[in-house]
DNA sequence: GGCAGGTTACTCGGATAGCGATTGTCCGAGTTGATCTGG
DNA sequence: CCAGATCAACTCGGACAATCGCTATCCGAGTAACCTGCC
């Protein structure tokens, strides 16, 4: 079980949005730079993240990606199940359906005792994931960021970002 | 994020051989029959079980697997981790080390916010599924299983149990 | 000088290849139990 | 009839292909700003 990569970018890019004035934009390009990571690729999460109505975007120049609702009202999991889908990690095939021991399919009306607890267990993950938001997240950054670091962003930013 | 398909297996063999008296063993083709799967990747994930010393296996005729430890020794989370491994499912890229606002490295000692909150919730996850053991599920079973289904898996076991 | 139209450049969005992990399969190593033979 | 060796069948274990999803990329659609020419 490996979540997928762009997980990781799709919610450092939020944390990041959330640090912009109302209204402001970055467009891919720019977000990769600040990742260095492929913009392309990028690219195709933060289209996940805009059908999932996590980001808005903006065409032409000038255009990009801003927070499509307020970071407090974002959590990691809508991020998490932006990017990965909503479909539960563990699948039951109903084997216990098959095999010599079989009855009528009549007889399983409630799903197995195992899925029932491998999807519990899942929703106290998922649980987990929608007590944190963007906006906490963006804090817990500004924390742990040392001033220098704060300060060289700070100054990226002012020369990436365009106003409306 | 999708879960190996075999842990599902897994568990249900548990299960199974939790209801096998001490000392009797099933072979794979036994299992692979009972739930109709394929035989050799059921093999494959029996030899993982094995190697966690999760269940013991015996070679030659009459030979099979059993459990290693009591079935409330084992717990779901054992089983989960013997097949899928423990790495955890958010990998952090460090990405915050990378881009123009990266200063030196000596900066970043602990994990980043984002890693410890997935982390953090993988670890509530993990727990739960720490807290079922397999005599759990067998018990669950039990309940849920209808008495024909019950005495049809029972008569097929007499047949193809073989005791040392 | 102001405005309208066209052009240009910049942005996102979906459709398109490449690769690695999961899925699926096979054959060899090892062990047990039965069988056969000789005493 | 019994003991020992042999043999054969059965089992697991690790090594070997195929398929699917994740990774990575590109080009077209759309839009805003800008530039130019005319009024």
């Amino acid at each position: 079980m490996k979540m997928n990569e762009g997980i990781e970018w799709a919610i450092h890019c939020c944390s990041l949005l959330a640090h912009l004035p109302d209204d402001a934009t970055l467009p891919v390009g720019a977000l990769a730079e600040f990742f260095e990571v492929p913009q392309a690729y990028l690219a195709k999460n933060l289209q996940l993240l805009s059908r999932a109505k996590i980001v808005s975007s903006a065409k032409g120049p000038g255009g990009g990606y801003r927070l499509a609702r307020k970071a407090e009202q974002i959590s990691l999991l809508d991020v998490v199940q932006a990017i990965d889908g909503r479909d539960p990690c563990f699948r039951c095939s109903e084997i216990r359906q098959r095999g010599p021991s079989a009855v009528a399919a009549s007889n399983y009306r409630k799903p197995c005792g195992i899925a029932r607890t491998m999807l519990k267990a899942e929703k106290v993950w998922r649980d987990e994931l929608k007590k944190v938001s963007i906006l906490d997240i963006k804090e817990l950054g500004i924390q742990e960021t040392n001033p220098a670091q704060a300060r060289k962003a700070e100054d990226w930013l002012t020369h990436v970002l365009r106003f409306p």
